[in-house]
DNA sequence: CTGCGGTCCTGAAGGC
DNA sequence: TGCCTTCAGGACCGCA
């Protein structure tokens, strides 16, 4: 599922096809995922694609901008004569034609480029916010510390560890703490310092904290170093409709039953922590 | 405050 | 073959 790494490979892809472009039209197929009016933005310019967490945020030219949440299964590909594009190259094969049938909402560029929204679960949203509005709306306002920015520092995370009695692997997909981390890189993160998931945040030592600071930031810039992970089962593509690498490097997630990376010896083990898959190695996870 | 469980939704997997 | 049940999962909500 789209997690920090993901969503920031779809907005760098997104960033370099779209910015400059103006909507032409927006055709909504499934109104519950389209909140606000789409007649908002036509004729408006992308000015810009950013991110904060897991939330995308286009900026445009009239004031408004549009803020999604790609959830489980939400994909936004981009198309231009039916093409997709990396740089500034067509690629001759970029997945399914377009639209599909879990496409739900289609924008329009003048230039007759595509963008199509796809959502397979229906979870994700798009929203038609006033520009001077992201910073407080509720899916963003809230948000923690974001990695990747001088906001993310040991002094920060510190204090988040000792304020929570939660188990620890909850603590780092809380959005409201850490912004963007999910279930496929809070495991690897743990995995990567050593740390049992299900351990108290509260009980871990400095020494413990600062390693899975450095495992956390490293796993997720290794994640987006791939394009972000394709699971199985997951429906994960870029804003070109190509599947990312990362899971050719997963340390334990979904990884139950196979041997432990560290050569231990030991087989990756599988568990629900709060109804989330919880993947780690029993011998190298303390 | 915490910790449940339910909700949204689909396709895959398993049982018989 | 085919029908039925179960399950996964991000964020949010209500309840104890």
């Amino acid at each position: 599922m789209p997690e920090l790494p993901e969503v920031e490979t779809i907005r760098r892809g997104l960033e370099e096809k779209i910015k400059g472009l103006t909507i032409k039209n927006v055709e909504v197929r499934l109104a519950k995922q389209f909140q606000g009016k789409a007649t908002d933005i036509i004729g408006a310019k992308v000015l810009s694609v950013r991110r904060r967490g897991k939330v995308t945020i286009i900026d445009l030219s009239n004031g408004k901008s549009l803020i999604i949440h790609l959830k489980l299964t939400g994909q936004l590909v981009f198309r231009h004569d039916g093409r997709s594009f990396i740089g500034g190259h067509p690629i001759p094969f970029a997945g399914t034609d377009l639209p599909a049938k879990t496409t739900h909402i289609i924008f329009d560029f003048t230039n007759g480029a595509r963008l199509f929204y796809n959502d397979l679960r229906q979870f994700g949203w798009i929203k038609v916010l006033r520009s001077e509005e992201v910073n407080t709306t509720s899916a963003i306002g809230k948000l923690g510390i974001e990695p990747f920015t001088n906001d993310f520092s040991l002094e920060a995370f510190s204090p988040i560890l000792k304020r929570s009695s939660k188990p620890i692997k909850l603590v780092l997909m809380d959005q409201e703490k850490i912004a963007g981390v999910g279930n496929i890189y809070a495991n690897d993160a743990l995995f990567e310092a050593g740390i049992d998931p299900r351990r108290k945040a509260n009980s871990l030592t400095p020494s413990e904290g600062h390693k899975l600071f450095i495992s956390l930031h490293s796993v997720l810039k290794e994640a987006i170093k791939y394009g972000g992970s394709s699971a199985a089962d997951e429906a994960y593509v870029n804003a070109a409709g190509v599947p990312g690498k990362y899971q050719d490097h997963f340390r334990v997630y979904q990884r139950q039953g196979q041997l432990c990376l560290n050569k231990c010896g030991q087989k990756i083990v599988r568990i629900a922590l709060s109804g989330r898959g919880t993947f780690f190695c029993p011998h190298c996870q303390k």
